[in-house]
RNA sequence: GCCCGGAUGGCGGAAUUGGCAGACGCGAUGGAUUCAAAAUCCAUUGUCCGAAAGGGCGUGUGGGUUCAAGUCCCACUCCGGGCACCA
């Protein structure tokens, strides 16, 4: 295995980071998802600053200057050596050809000139993987032999490589300030390096840097000034001396759209003789796969030239054609697209599938998108798995709005409402080694957990295969049906909250739908107990409140308050003596089909509908009917409930204050003590203060 | 380490703006039905004291605000998820 860079495809997602972060606000998404994505392109406000290195010259033959990105320039007066990446394009014409007088040991990583001593570092670094970079806190790095100028007081500072910087965020390097970061303090103390710190911390303060709050020391004319006040102040000075400048950065790169595998989309571009890059005409689209039989990379040593999958289609990885410039022979690209290419717009075919001109007819498009108020825009609901936060729905959000600036879409947001529902999880258990053993083998006595005849404890956890605790919903099934399993997993809780796969009470939820039906149907007969026959008042607002509530909990996507809600009217008819009433069967099957809609279909046709319940509209609740004559009105005495009472709906307060002093209840209670304060809330309570 | 989310009976969970904690279901207990059982139906079920009426306590822990706190504020604990040398 070796490492080798490739040159590829990169989408510049970059110079969208303001606007995916400003544009997060249009939308009706949790915040945690917000928060994740605002994490994810990680803005932050600070400072270029250069340094100059006088011994040393850039590719053009000027002085090199060190370019760093800091969120903290306040603290300029208190960096006292900079790191630059090991993949710096600076790294070589900073390297001294020989060690300065004094270089202390630990700096030369024990070469004998600063280019041996970079190479090995180099090298090693390169053999590490990302994840062994990671991983290895503890903190390396070699001197370069060049010493950069520090630009408020030209203190000459050394300038180091060390992995702990990293290519791919700021500009690769760093100015260093141990007094006030906890990294480069780390690496100051290892290497022996300078501290000073710019920041006056607590007095109880015993730590080693000091990132909080408090007034500037050791910085000239910044003394004095708290952390805000004193990075106006430098960027003001490093913009009048020409060194620097208020910036700002992202931690979001840009995207990889390349990728050597056979599976997936071609990329529509082929190169001439000198290798510029030139894009296929329409008529050329879409680039189809070839056919290949055998999609394994050649067998490559270090030396050749690296190779995708789609190298070995002989006849299709050149083509020749007239790109205005006369016949002539081309290269493919052989690299394909990300399985993202496609996930990023699917949801826009849905719209218009069969349009053979474009992606969606435009029409149809702004109709179903919204985009007549295009700020409030969007697909209305997206429900997804909350893995998605940052890839998926970023490179989504992405992509929605380069084809909105292209004019193809009508909304900058592709996703107006979007719901995570939670994640099934389950136990997972452990061996005294710590190993996670396969959790459907384990079995439980009393409350202890045994495997193999070891016992084992009990975690909890994300199913996979990792914990080794995956369920399928298969037996379930298969046992109860998938309306019972439907109804349950929407039964057991909200639909964006993560719970157990626990079965035990599925038995419920068929014992709810196997209820509902001997309301409707005789099971020895199969005829219908459903008769024309007039609602009694009760049942009749009973089954008002329920449809009132079940529309509310249903937009709210609160299914399993839904639930409850039609289980309570379900049990209103159990009680019922005689046939249930039409119209009330008629509503239910109605409420359930979104649920169970097997059952409900079955039901809907047996109550004597020709066309499916699918094209049945949801029931309307008669507001007459959702307010009482009376209401019962709980008394308190000191926030304590004591009596309850029921009053006309419509009842003043004062009447209401005094039906409460007058409750037998309450007058008991009291014995006469003084009432200070009566507080009444209308149709909801009385709290008597005694 | 940092950022999100969560914690309510034996269990899953319910509770618009602070306003009757525990809806609905599971489990459990008792009863009806049955030769018997399953299934079904009815009743009880936060906990402690009490025969009952009724009362004390009670939403992870400790404080606070309020007539009133699961809900608001402060400080923690534990659990789940994400990110992580991001300057």
């Amino acid at each position: 295995m070796f490492r080798r860079p490739l040159k590829q495809w990169m989408m510049r997602i970059t110079s969208y980071a303001e606007r995916l972060l400003d544009d997060l606000d249009l939308l009706d998404w949790t915040d945690s998802i917000k928060t994740m994505q605002r994490n994810w392109i990680g803005r932050s406000e600070g400072a270029h600053v250069e340094f100059r290195v006088p011994t040393a010259t850039n590719a053009d033959g000027e002085v090199a200057t060190i370019s760093v990105f800091t969120t903290r320039p306040d603290t300029l007066f208190g960096a006292t050596y900079m790191v630059v990446a090991p993949e710096h394009d600076l790294v070589d014409n900073l390297t001294a050809a020989a060690w300065p007088e004094g270089t202390r040991d630990a700096w030369t990583g024990g070469a004998a000139t600063p280019a041996e001593a970079v190479e090995a570092y180099r090298r090693r670094t390169a053999q590490m993987s990302d994840l062994e970079r990671q991983e290895n806190k503890d903190k390396t790095g070699v001197f370069t032999g060049s010493f950069a100028v520090n630009p408020v007081n030209d203190e000459s500072i050394p300038v180091f490589i060390a992995d702990y910087v990293l290519m791919g965020y700021g500009t690769g390097a760093i100015m260093a300030v141990p007094g006030q970061d906890e990294r480069d303090w780390d690496f100051a103390t290892k290497f022996d390096i300078d501290i000073i710190r710019t920041v006056q911390p607590p007095e109880d303060f015993d730590g080693g840097a000091y990132i909080g709050a408090g007034a500037a020391i050791n910085s000239g004319f910044l003394d004095g000034m708290e952390i805000d006040e004193a990075k106006a102040a430098i960027i003001e000075h490093l913009i009048e001396i020409g060194a620097g400048e208020g910036t700002v950065t992202t931690k979001l790169r840009d995207w990889l759209f390349a990728r050597q595998r056979y599976w997936g989309e071609p990329i529509p571009i082929v190169f001439d003789e000198d290798g510029n890059a030139r894009s296929l005409p329409d008529s050329e689209l879409p680039v189809n796969l070839p056919d290949l039989i055998d999609w394994a990379p050649r067998k490559l040593d270090e030396d050749s030239e690296p190779e995708p999958p789609l190298g070995r289609a002989d006849g299709w990885t050149t083509l020749e054609i007239d790109l205005g410039d006369g016949l002539k022979t081309y290269k493919r690209d052989l690299n394909t697209m990300p399985q993202w290419a496609g996930s990023c717009w699917y949801y826009m075919r849905y719209i218009d599938p069969v349009s053979t001109e474009a992606m969606a007819d435009p029409v149809s498009e702004k109709y179903w998108m919204g985009g007549d108020d295009p700020n409030n825009g969007g697909v209305d609901l997206y429900v997804g798995g909350v893995e998605h936060a940052v890839l998926h729905l970023l490179y989504s959000r992405f992509w929605h709005k380069v084809l909105y600036d292209l004019g193809h879409v009508s909304t900058p947001e592709p996703f107006k409402r979007l719901i995570n529902q939670g994640y099934i999880q389950a136990y997972a258990f452990v061996d005294d080694r710590g190993m996670y053993v396969e959790a459907s083998d384990v079995t439980e006595t009393d409350g202890r957990y045994e495997y193999e005849g070891e016992s084992v404890t009990r975690e909890y956890g994300k199913m996979g295969k990792s914990l080794k605790n995956s369920v399928t919903p298969d037996d379930m099934y298969r046992d109860y049906g998938a309306d019972t399993l439907r109804l349950y997993e929407m039964f057991m809780g909200p639909i964006d909250q993560d719970r157990p796969w626990e079965t035990k009470s599925v038995v419920g939820s068929q014992r709810l739908l196997q209820r509902i039906w001997r309301n409707l149907v005789d099971e020895t007969t199969g005829d219908l107990t459903v008769a024309d026959i007039a609602v009694p008042d009760s049942l009749n607002r009973a089954l008002h409140r329920t449809i009132d509530a079940v529309r509310t909990d249903m937009d709210a996507l609160s299914f399993n308050t839904s639930i409850a809600r039609i289980t309570e009217l379900n049990n209103e008819l159990t009680k019922l003596e005689g046939p249930t009433p039409t119209v009330v069967a008629d509503a239910l099957v109605r409420m359930i089909s979104p649920l169970v809609p097997h059952v409900a279909e079955e039901l809907w046709h047996k109550l004597g509908n020709e066309t499916s319940v699918v094209y049945a509209d949801f029931p309307t609740a008669d507001p007459a009917l959702l307010v009482d004559d009376e209401i019962e009105i709980p008394i308190q005495i000191k926030g304590k409930l004591r009596s309850k009472i029921m009053v006309p709906a419509d009842i003043d307060d004062a009447s209401l204050e005094a039906a409460a002093l007058a409750d037998p209840r309450i007058v008991e209670v009291l014995d006469g003590a003084e009432v200070r304060k009566v507080i009444v809330i209308p149709g909801k309570l009385v709290n008597i203060v005694a």
